[in-house]
DNA sequence: AAAATGATCCTT
DNA sequence: AGGATCATTTTC
C-alpha cells in the first residue's frame, strides 16, 4: 500500500478522523521500525471546539503546526511526562487535530515492549493510549512538525472501513469543554480489543 | 514573575 | 482516588 497523500489530509477533519480508521501508522526509527492499525482517534477541530489547542484561533509556538497545511505531525507533551501525536488536518488556516489514541501492533513488537515495560507481555497494553503508543512506537516532540508525507513517520492506505464497523463516542478527559464535551468525535473500530479503556 | 493546568498513565 | 512531573498558558 501507498502512503497516503497530503489530498487525502486536508480535507474536513471529521471525514480524515473517521477514514484513519484501519490505515497502517509506521515510523522508522534508528531503533528499528515500529508499525501498527489505527484504531482509535479523535478530531479537535478549531477555532469553535473548546477542547482544541486551537480554540478561537490560539496560535502560539506550541499550536503553529496545526495552522499549516495538513499532513504534518503535531507532537506535544501532557502532564510532564507523555507524549501525544495527532495529525493536522485540513488546508492552510483551517487549524485541526487529530488525536491517534490507540493502535493494533503490528511490526517491532519486541522493540514496543523493550520501549513501555518488558515485564509486561501483554500486548493489548502496548499501544491503547495516546501516551502509551507514543512511547511505544518511540515518538517525541522531536517528530513534532515533520511532514507525514515523507520516509520517517507516515501512515499507509487501506480499504475504508464501513460505517457499521466504527463506533463513535464523546472525547475522553475534556470534562473543561463546556458543551464541546458531548460532541461525538472519537472514533473507535467497533469491537477491537486494542482500543483504549474507560467511557 | 508566579501560579495554574492538563487531549495521561500507573499504582493504591 | 491520588501522585508523578514540567512545558505551556494564564494571571498578577
Amino acid at each position: 500500500m501507498k502512503k497516503l497523500s497530503r489530498e487525502f489530509y486536508e480535507r474536513d477533519g471529521l471525514a480524515v478522523a473517521k477514514e484513519l480508521l484501519g490505515k497502517t501508522l509506521v515510523h522508522e526509527s534508528s531503533e528499528g521500525r515500529t508499525s501498527g492499525i489505527i484504531v482509535e482517534v479523535e478530531a479537535y477541530l478549531g477555532p469553535g471546539d473548546a477542547a482544541a489547542h486551537t480554540y478561537k484561533n490560539l496560535r502560539s509556538n506550541r499550536t503553529q503546526v496545526i495552522h499549516g497545511p495538513g499532513g504534518f505531525s503535531y507532537v506535544y507533551l501532557i502532564y510532564g511526562m507523555y507524549n501525544c501525536f495527532n495529525v493536522v488536518a485540513n488546508i492552510t488556516g483551517r487549524p485541526e487535530a487529530l488525536l491517534i489514541r490507540a493502535i493494533e501492533p503490528v511490526e517491532g513488537i519486541q522493540l514496543m515492549t523493550l520501549r513501555r515495560n518488558p515485564a509486561d507481555k501483554n500486548i493489548r497494553n502496548l499501544c491503547s493510549g495516546p501516551g502509551k503508543l507514543c512511547q511505544a512506537m518511540g515518538i517525541t516532540r522531536i517528530l513534532n512538525g515533520i511532514d507525514l508525507c515523507g520516509d520517517i513517520l507516515y501512515v499507509l492506505n487501506a480499504p475504508i472501513i464501513a460505517d457499521t464497523e466504527i463506533m463513535t463516542t464523546p472525547r475522553i478527559n475534556i470534562d473543561y469543554a463546556g458543551e464541546a464535551v458531548h460532541y461525538p468525535w472519537r472514533y473507535l473500530i467497533k469491537n477491537n480489543p486494542f482500543v483504549s479503556r474507560k467511557k
